[in-house]
DNA sequence: AAGTGGTCTAGACCACTAT
DNA sequence: TAGTGGTCTAGACCACTTT
């Protein structure tokens, strides 16, 4: 090594990149490459001050982001040490499954159904709502490429006060809701998904068989009273959609 | 309101709890409270210093730390505002799926199998060894409360000068790997969700039924040269395992 | 006592947006 | 020009762990 210094040895005070983002980049890269491995103690905060001319509050904004991105672990007193990779910290990101609504070329939305129902026992306790009352069915059929990817059934609230209906039934507000600039204010939802398998009419729908099995994400949205205002789920053939993720470090450059 | 303050609107400098921590507590009540509704503007960070007498730097802390949880975006030049609800932020964390394993005295690991044998096509070309090659096999049942949640199915590469069979061929160590702390130095993974239906064998080891949907949560294991160390799988009946998780601003207070 | 991480200050300077 | 977010400094003080 002698007294060269290479790219993971310095910052470029000049790059529009800052400095805490370059550091972290290093670091990353380092533990990547193996030359810090798991269980390792990383230099102490003082130390890649003095090596990389920084401040401590720079370095510590690292430690803060690395921390917090799984990659290292930080005992008071003791220093900062590489993680182990752990199976829990992996998280599986629905962006990634509602990106194909993105793909505005490709896929398509259409309405099977539409119309003001009475509600079931059930759809009434999922919304809030007496048995009988008033709420909205939605069914949507998405499509990539001309053949179906999945359907979406959704039940709503009515409230004539608000005209959920008109920016419900557009097929574009099904893509706002998942953006966030649907006509509602939503305070919060849950997500859940299942393994379930395709009923006669649900396989017709897709156009695949009964029996198959696939994936299910059912949701339920509240808004600032907290009161559930849309209880609904998508289901997808198991053979045309998956989540998938990645733990540990990756090589991205 | 008059010269009165709330608890929201002082900081208690005596307490454990951070100044930028009680700051994030404060900020994220009064969006949950309705205070500050989506696409409204915060108060500027110069105002945020002055209101609760600290510095900028806690200020800015403050604001990365919301910007990291979704719940507001900062454009500068114009300000913070409080996001919309949006789908494509909802992430599923394994970690939940992966608590089962810590209740101990509830649920219990047994192998089914373990040894060794020649790769099959595809399992060699997963693991990037060639067809007959000695791999190791384990196949474990998950037992909740005496009946049986979940099997996992793995394939090792197999390297006599590491002990991976001793390692890995105990109860403990899949605990072990899910925690980071197996034998092995893993530096990365891939995990997919994917639909499956239960053949005859999986039901009966599972006493479920044949035809059964199923969750499976494929997994791939790579070592600090990219080499993958070990291809397997989860498997568990639909009704008895599902993922959840929430969106927006939940009410912990 | 010395070294480690953890919080916080009171400014500086910059880039961007609105007026 | 004034106000906004964004980065960074050079310290201070504290809590904790190791020697």
């Amino acid at each position: 090594m002698l007294l060269e210094k290479g790219a993971d040895d310095q910052l470029n005070r000049n790059s529009y990149e800052p400095a805490y983002a370059q550091l972290v980049r290093i670091f990353r890269r380092k533990i990547a490459s193996g030359e810090f491995r798991p269980g390792d103690r990383l230099p102490s905060e003082a130390q890649v001050c003095r090596n990389f001319s920084v401040s401590p509050m720079t370095v510590r904004r690292v430690v803060n982001i690395l921390a917090e991105q799984g990659v290292i672990t930080t005992e008071q007193g003791r220093g900062t040490f590489v993680k182990p990779l752990e199976l829990g910290t992996a998280s599986f990101q629905l962006n990634e499954f509602l990106s194909i609504f993105e793909e505005t070329d490709t896929t398509e939305i259409k309405i099977l159904d539409a119309r003001i129902v009475p509600a079931d026992k059930k759809t009434g306790s999922k919304l809030g709502v007496n048995t009988g009352e008033k709420i909205i069915y939605i069914h949507h059929l998405i499509t990539r490429e001309g053949s179906p990817a999945l359907y979406h059934r959704e039940y709503l609230v009515y409230d004539p006060e608000r005209p959920i209906v008109e920016a419900e039934m557009e097929t574009t507000s099904l893509r706002g809701l998942l953006e966030g600039t649907g006509g509602m204010v939503l305070k919060n939802g849950s997500l859940t998904i299942a393994a379930v398998i395709l009923s006669e009419e649900e396989a017709e729908i897709l156009s695949s068989t009964p029996g198959t099995a696939a994936l299910s994400l059912e949701h339920v949205f509240h808004d600032f009273d907290n009161k559930p205002v849309s209880w609904g789920w998508f289901v997808s053939p198991g053979d045309r959609l998956q989540f998938t993720t990645t733990v540990g470090i990756q090589d991205t450059y």
